[in-house]
DNA sequence: CCCTACTATTTTGTATGCAAAAGAATTTGT
DNA sequence: ACAAATTCTTTTGCATACAAAATAGTAGGG
């Protein structure tokens, strides 16, 4: 969203700050810094290879992005969220994905409109042989897609930012071959809407594909 | 948004970083620091009171908010954005405050209404005696009641980001006493339409206040 | 006058040290 | 045994110094 970019656009080298920072995102992703869990500057400047400052410098970014909370007194500690504020969070984003879907809708084009169908492609073919990380990695790039053909960078930025910070718990509904395949099934139907160009068909169809996506979530959990 | 919160919620000391960071988005909010506009690290500290820490730390953060932009080698500046860029944000900025518009007829309640009922006078009252900067802050606080009206902190969140950013040039449409008294009545109807608890009329009707505001907006600037 | 090379200056990123605040552990008193 | 006080340790926020990178200014040559 409005927030700034942490990827490397330019040929620069790549700051100790930008290192940690990536870093933590990719473990808090990844579920292997759990909500809750405390961050240790010490700790980290000393796994990371730097002094505390940059350590600093990235806990404080992260913070200011929300995805860290910073202690009363001390400590930096995962975000964690209670039931009913993922429930709020999931409501957001069922509002920022139905206004992409019927975006897209209105301004589809041959390229786009083809970029989805590959990423689509790929989900299919992961979920077939039930490999579930490149299902996870497939179903990012098959929404990536879909906000890129809003062709509004500021849509697509709140949309990424909103599946990042529910990644961990959304991943946890893709246990077996099945889910798999059922959501890329689902996938499919919300594809068909949007491509009949028809706007409030393709809201109404990412609404249903985000709430029946919120109670797997909520299984699985 | 999903961004952390620079207020300060218990009696700790406002830290150097906080206060630079705070100083640094009010100026920016107020047209004070333009976009486009270098900020410069030793010359903050000195004004700050501060030493280079805590003025790169705020400054990171910012960044890392969006409000700020780092040069490509060196420089922080404020963020500007192209007329197109400005209104692909108006335009996320709708959907924003569409859902939110759409949220708040579905689950108004006797206090939310009363509390958006006593911005809306404010507002009124302000824009009757032409003053500006009154109007400004009432009209802010109208579109806050709006957002805590959807019991949902997470649109409020992006909504009130949007609005911050796109302050500075949004301000400028309030020229004179005809401006202001025409936004507050612009209010009013979309207030009707909230209150008559028709979640799609709600939408609608601030869909199409945003509208006129934007081409408010892009007449002004 | 323009271009190149060199030097000086400024800016950036980070390491380190210090003081204050907060928390944990230990000691003392009842 | 328990509570309060004291001491020790850890954490936090920040100042300062240093080295590297980037930029600005100057001199010399064509």
């Amino acid at each position: 969203m409005l927030t700034g970019s942490t990827t490397t656009e330019n040929r620069q080298p790549v700051s100790a700050v930008q290192r940690i920072e990536r870093g933590l995102l990719e473990e808090i992703g990844a579920g292997e810094l759990a909500p809750g869990q405390r961050l240790d500057e010490a700790g980290l400047a000393s796994r990371f290879g730097a002094s505390r400052t940059p350590v600093r410098e990235a806990l404080s970014r992260l913070t200011a992005q929300g995805v860290l909370v910073q202690g009363e007194k001390r400590g930096v500690f995962v975000a964690e969220y209670s039931r009913e504020q993922q429930s709020q969070m999931f409501e957001a984003m069922h509002e920022i994905e139905a206004a992409c879907a019927r975006i897209v809708a209105q301004r589809l084009d041959f390229l786009s409109r083809s970029e989805i169908e590959a990423a689509q492609a790929d989900c299919v073919k992961a979920a077939e042989v039930g490999d579930r990380t490149a299902y996870l990695r497939a179903n990012e790039a098959f929404h990536q897609a879909i906000y890129k053909a809003t062709g509004n960078p500021y849509m697509a930025e709140i949309a990424s930012e909103f599946r990042q910070r529910t990644g961990p718990f959304r991943a946890k509904k893709f246990a077996s071959r099945e889910d798999l395949l059922s959501s890329a099934q689902s996938h499919q139907a919300l594809l068909d809407s949007i491509f009949s160009k028809d706007a409030a068909a393709a809201s109404k169809s990412m609404r249903d594909h985000m709430a029946v996506s919120f109670l797997e979530t909520l299984k699985a959990n």
